[in-house]
DNA sequence: GTTTGAATGAAAATGAATATCAAAAGCACA
DNA sequence: TGTGCTTTTGATATTCATTTTCATTCAAAC
């Protein structure tokens, strides 16, 4: 799956006519061995941990072409920081934001999937990508709030 | 309707012991007379036009006192520039944003709503908002892109 | 009116993201 | 394996939205 995912991005850049650098090298390996969510910030301090050569800008840049080559999608919560998530093949997932603790739970549903397609095309609108957001107290922090 | 968000605002404003003042009437009243997704600089200047003195940074705070109150809602496309659109009671409406021309459509879906709460009571979640929006080439954009 | 603390406006500060540019590195070709 | 050309990089400066600061103004309770 990893390879798969490489193998996305190595395809994207060689179309594109990008040179296959140690840097971007790296920061691929780095992405993809990090859980959802990472903000450019924590991408940057992980790569320099082990490659401390490595500058905050060509991070930046890097996130950049994943997202245009399909493999992340950037993410605007409501803490002024872009973050990157993976996309995996055909799969589109949600998420539940508490408001709370920041948590994040992701979910996944078929029929909303549905539902948006229908609306779209009611619309004449073709989509490329969406977003689902929704906002709350999770479960630990609505009890905590009982208390 | 008017009038009702008007007394939402004071009643939050009444609620929160917050004074009543001259500025934040003026700046209401403006944002009641947008249309949907206003930037901060947009009502600035629409404020400014008839009230030169009110300062960038009073929009700002009072925008924030909107959405704290329920009347308004931040929006954060990819834009960099964080809008707030009217927030209509019980109403949720969300939007089929067009990558092309950046026209924004508005929908609204009820077993979607419905769905989503199914799945915030599956994670013992509870819902305060929530955010959707579609990403993808408009009637118009998806025409051109043909010819 | 006087008093008191919140609200304002102008300007400075912050912070994420982007641009700049000289130096380094990839890649095609000899 | 070098040569030349172009992209990429890293450090830094810059931009731009948003927030903070702070002296002044003003709302409202007494």
């Amino acid at each position: 799956m990893i390879l798969q995912k490489k193998k996305t991005f190595n395809d994207f850049a060689a179309a594109k006519g990008l040179r296959s650098t140690r840097q971007r090298d790296v920061i691929l390996d780095m992405f993809l061995s990090t859980h959802q969510h990472v903000s450019v910030e924590d991408l940057y301090l992980k790569v320099k941990a082990s490659h401390p050569g490595i500058g905050y800008a060509t991070v930046y840049r890097t996130l950049k072409l994943f997202a245009e080559s399909g493999l992340a999608r950037e993410i605007l919560l409501h803490d002024g920081q872009t973050r990157y998530e993976h996309v995996l093949a055909g799969e589109h997932h949600d998420h539940l934001v508490c408001t709370g603790c920041s948590a994040i739970i992701e979910f996944e549903d078929a029929t909303i999937e549905k539902l948006q397609e229908e609306i779209a095309l009611r619309h004449g609108f073709q989509i490329r990508s969406h977003k689902m957001e929704i906002y709350g107290l999770c479960a630990d922090c609505s009890a905590k709030g009982q208390a």
